[in-house]
DNA sequence: TTAGGCTCGATTGTTGAACAATAGTTGGAA
DNA sequence: TTCCAACTATTGTTCAACAATCGAGCCTAA
């Protein structure tokens, strides 16, 4: 699944012939951070200037632009004169990842205005057929989406901003250790109570759910964070 | 206060004689950032790309990693082809800016864990003092820092920086509007009645008054931008 | 007179090459 | 083996050039 760089050069390769666009500068920071996000290039993987603008048909100065858009995305770190790497999140990047979390998914459940729940209910049935075929991805995904969309009821795109870039850290998190397969499984059907109590309009239950559903996932991603 | 690009060229130019480091870029964003916090860079103020690498002493290509940052930041607006202008936030970024808050701030009251106060209760004190002084800079800024501070509460370093930046816009917000000087002043007892019911633990109550508070500072703000 | 279209100039977008600065490595001497 | 010094590869930054695009001013035609 995780590759190195070499690996993928000739399949980024393919995507970049022919293509113009404005701003190339975004247009090399999606490229490689769809990349990332799909785990194609592993956390830790150094990401060397000089073979990647001749793969995306870009200088070496509109690569930096991306290096400077990802790296304020905590998707990529920075060390001075020794390069750029894919984020390797830590112990404390995932505590606060689900510090932002424990406020913003509860704070959303207890104050938003709008409540279209149809995206809710869609990502909790794709999480359940997944469980029924055993993919891993799908259930991963589907739980995201539904985070997401807890997130999306405050029809903030600052803050939907803010949980896209949390949810690619976990993404991150989950790329860097070797994932329990059933690590998703038992928290389908939280969200469903959750959502169950959010649409019955007890709010405070369903945020209190929340906070406690978030607690225990990040104890059981620490555990299995210091056994890798 | 406001002034244009022109004017405060030969200011810059200053400050940048004999300044090495690393990071050319994120010190070039740090130094536009100041000034535009500060007001002296008016919202909608184009700037160009010449003059102000020839002042700050650095390559377009330096400064323009500059400015994907600032961009990143919502501080500055990229038109394609056309330049890059200081943000001029309208009456839907202020509406952003306080929907962000309304979950922000009364999630930072409700769930915090650890609760400092002694930073909240110096900038009350601060606003006090600035209110019977007449310094009308003197309680905006702290203003900002108790609300600052409430979201501090919460130890995430990602809330932090997000409160950071949209306490940065609220800062273009006042600049692009000629102030009312009574704006701060009936706040300032409010935010005293609030840290007074959070220390109290009656925490609910205290994210209500918040919301409320926001509430009405919002619409106070909308109504002074559609008379500008 | 004025609407429409054209050219021109200025500014931004992007590139390639150059040089400086730094980290890691190699090789040699004690 | 250990330590220190040159060496090498890569990054940090600058520069100069050219392409692409926008806006202004001008010209023409109804």
């Amino acid at each position: 699944m995780a590759m190195t760089l070499d690996e993928i050069l000739p399949d980024l390769r393919r995507q970049s012939v022919d293509v113009r666009h404005a701003e190339t500068g975004l247009w090399a920071a999606s490229m490689l951070r769809d990349r990332i996000s799909a785990g194609q290039l592993a956390p830790g993987a150094k990401l060397s200037e000089e073979p990647l603008c001749e793969v995306l048909g870009v200088s070496r100065n509109t690569l930096r632009e991306a290096f400077a858009t990802l790296a304020g995305e905590h998707v990529v770190t920075r060390i001075p004169n020794r390069g750029v790497f894919v984020a390797r999140p830590t112990a404390d990047d995932i505590r606060e990842i689900y510090r932002v979390r424990r406020f913003l998914e509860p704070a959303a459940l207890t104050w938003s205005t709008a409540s279209p729940t149809d995206a809710l209910h869609a990502a909790i049935a794709r999480a359940r057929a997944a469980r029924r075929d055993g993919s891993v991805p799908g259930m991963a995904s589907a739980n995201q989406d539904f985070h997401a969309g807890v997130v999306a009821l405050t029809r903030s795109d600052r803050l939907n901003a803010q949980m896209t870039q949390v949810l690619a850290e976990m993404r991150l998190v989950f790329h860097s250790m070797v994932a329990d397969p059933l690590f998703h499984a038992p928290y389908i059907d939280d969200n469903a109570v959750i959502l169950a109590k959010f649409e019955a309009g007890e709010r405070a239950a369903a945020a209190a759910l929340m906070v406690d559903y978030l607690r225990r996932a990040e104890q059981q991603l620490l555990e299995a964070h210091a056994r890798a």
